[in-house]
DNA sequence: GTAATTGCAAATTCTTTGCACATAT
DNA sequence: ATATGTGCAAAGAATTTGCAATTAC
């Protein structure tokens, strides 16, 4: 966990889970133990998870399921908006509970991976007017900040982050 | 291509080809035909290729070279400062000429892929403060905008971007 | 001549898929 | 009951690596 305050309200482990049993009855879809489980983790944890954590953090809690299993169940969670995906260039996507945040940005410490989350506005309509200067219609974007945190440069850091 | 200006001043195949040469005799690097036409390709093209494309590129133009050594001799411009490395988020990686600018940001077109490059001042400062604003020692940033170029929006696209 | 590169194929990493078996509704 | 999910292992895609044959210097 870094430091610094979270962009957004965080959800519970609970809701998560509940959130998900909703979005999956909506959906005629089966409520099983194992995507239950999944939501728990992704929803209720505060980082970007890679789909090999979501695994760890599974079996470390009693649970467990197939890598296929987590790979499906983290699509259906992508579908359902509860989770975001997230990709920082390490060569494998992150996932993250969605919260009522509509977009932010990422600041990675390249030495001890944390990474940190920030809202701009003045980034927002700086993109859109971009765009519009490209004749380009504004979807989305992604800006990653690469750098290196404070706890890092003063060798404070005591807990590996990943 | 896009119709846009470009940011920056493109270099030819030739001067990708000799620039190569010069940084490989000065560091003590056998200068083989393939190094030399992979840079020609790469460092010659003004569109951001991926490894494969280079490797169909080069057995277009009577060249050839294992994928082995395409991947390798890009490792190699991308350390002699030549060539810079692009995520755009596809799943693989691309490599770009480096041309005399320190930085610069990508518009992606959603629909056929046309990359389309910008510079801006505003963006560059921003990032700065912001990183500075999080205990966090800038090295550097990527920003990708997603979104629909005019030729697809307007359905006045005739060639094909990739 | 000797050290480095090349190319092929095998290995790796992340992710997806096929399929027999298990489970939710 | 019946459609759907699960796990395993095989398949895929991008990239890397081991190694004998080849080439640069």
């Amino acid at each position: 966990m870094t430091s610094a305050p979270m962009v957004g309200t965080s959800r519970t482990a609970q809701q998560g889970r509940e959130g998900f049993r909703s979005w999956l009855r909506e959906h005629n879809l089966p409520v099983t133990a194992q995507r239950l489980a999944i939501a728990e983790v992704v929803i209720g944890s505060a980082q970007h998870l890679s789909a090999e954590e979501v695994a760890q953090h599974l079996s470390s809690h009693g649970d467990k399921a197939g890598t296929a299993t987590v790979y499906r169940t983290l699509d259906l969670l992508v579908r359902s908006g509860l989770v975001v995906e997230r990709d920082f260039g390490e060569g494998f996507r992150r996932f993250e509970a969605a919260r009522d945040v509509p977009h932010h940005e990422h600041l990675l410490c390249t030495v001890c991976g944390a990474v940190e989350e920030f809202r701009d506005e003045r980034l927002e309509r700086m993109t859109t007017i971009i765009a519009e200067a490209h004749d380009f219609a504004r979807h989305r974007h992604r800006l990653v900040i690469q750098g290196v945190c404070g706890a890092c440069r003063r060798g404070t850091r005591t807990t590996p982050e990943r």
